[in-house]
DNA sequence: TTTTAGCTAACTAACGTTAGTTTGTCTATA
DNA sequence: TATAGACAAACTAACGTTAGTTAGCTAAAA
């Protein structure tokens, strides 16, 4: 872990940038602003960095990056177990990084291409893998004969919401949330029956 | 229904422009590219709006509006089938303004003061209709014991979600989704138990 | 001495908006 | 019936501001 070591500027940079495109949003986030933040001049970021879209790439790609490690590591044969795992994955990594995961789910729009088509591939092969869960579970009749497109996105949906709610310090921890999403996604709100 | 009518050029405008807000985001939205669709000058739109935000504005209220508008008529007893209407009402809403939609939910936030404070709080009473609704299911003992606010997040940011992904050409009719949506939410993927 | 990280100054492009004007159409009056 | 006034909707031109970015300089660190 590098994570000890103080980082550097370009590093900071980048981390005061995600904290400003997710409150303000890419596009209403001027260089002056960021460089304010740091103490310097806008012109200064230039010494560290190629563009202003290079910090969104770079925000979207390692968000990309950190969500595909994470569900590579599940492989359970059951369905149930799958997707309850691939939640739990998926919130995790959100909740490791909050404010470039808002970025990653508000911004992408504006990277330009080639990079916008990239990353829309990505997301749909993403998506794939938990659509792939779902197809499953419903052909073996573990789960309700459903849409299994419909499903995904709202399953999906609900998970990525969590970056607007979810704080460190708040009553709930990162598998305490995990849990009860997966347990609300899978068995729903009702209870016995 | 004045819906037979032929719109005036400032409902024009505004429907173009919550095309342009959706896909491009509003600030990234300039005032040239929406008159170009409509086939005039920049400056000639100021003979119809007063701003570019008023157009934000008219966009985010008259959504909130309809959002109201579609919950109070709901009042069943029983919390599953009043949160059943509710999540159905809801999602009528977006289905019939998707793209107006998109924009009260991804750009409310370019509001300025203090619209943007009256916005935050029509939401956050919107959000209390469905806690109070979970909170009660929970104490009769209907609904599992689970965080409500939690539950109303989850809920909520799944049905807001749709936006993105329902056409009205699509195979699902609005009935359907909305159908789905609450028997997934409510009663979760699994089948039977 | 070379490199790094900041500075000042400036550029071009685009932004939202205002001012003043023109054009066509409808309506009421001469 | 012809004309004048009012109105709506567009135009051109330009304003002041802000955007992202570049160039070249300076001072301190390696």
């Amino acid at each position: 872990m590098e994570m000890l070591e103080k980082p550097t500027r370009k590093q900071q940079i980048e981390e005061q940038a995600t904290a400003l495109f997710k409150t303000k949003g890419y596009k209403a986030t001027s260089m002056r602003d960021l460089a304010q933040i740091l103490g310097i001049e806008a012109a200064s970021l230039y010494s560290h960095i190629k563009s202003k879209e290079e910090i969104l790439q770079n925000i979207c790609f390692k968000m990309a990056d950190a969500f595909f490690l994470a569900i590579e590591r599940a492989d359970e044969t059951n369905p149930e177990l799958q997707l309850e795992t691939a939640i739990k994955s998926h919130f995790k990594v959100i909740s490791e990084n909050i404010d470039a995961s808002a970025v990653f789910f508000n911004e992408w729009r504006h990277l330009s291409e080639p990079h916008l088509t990239e990353f829309l591939a990505m997301r749909t092969r993403y998506e794939q893998f938990f659509l792939e869960i779902i197809h499953q579970g419903i052909k073996c009749g573990l789960f309700r004969p459903i849409d299994s497109k419909f499903a995904m996105m709202t399953i999906l949906s609900s998970i990525n919401w969590t970056h607007q709610w979810y704080r460190p310090t708040g009553k709930m921890s990162v598998e305490e949330i995990g849990g009860q999403l997966s347990e609300l996604l899978i068995k729903g709100l009702i209870k016995i029956k």
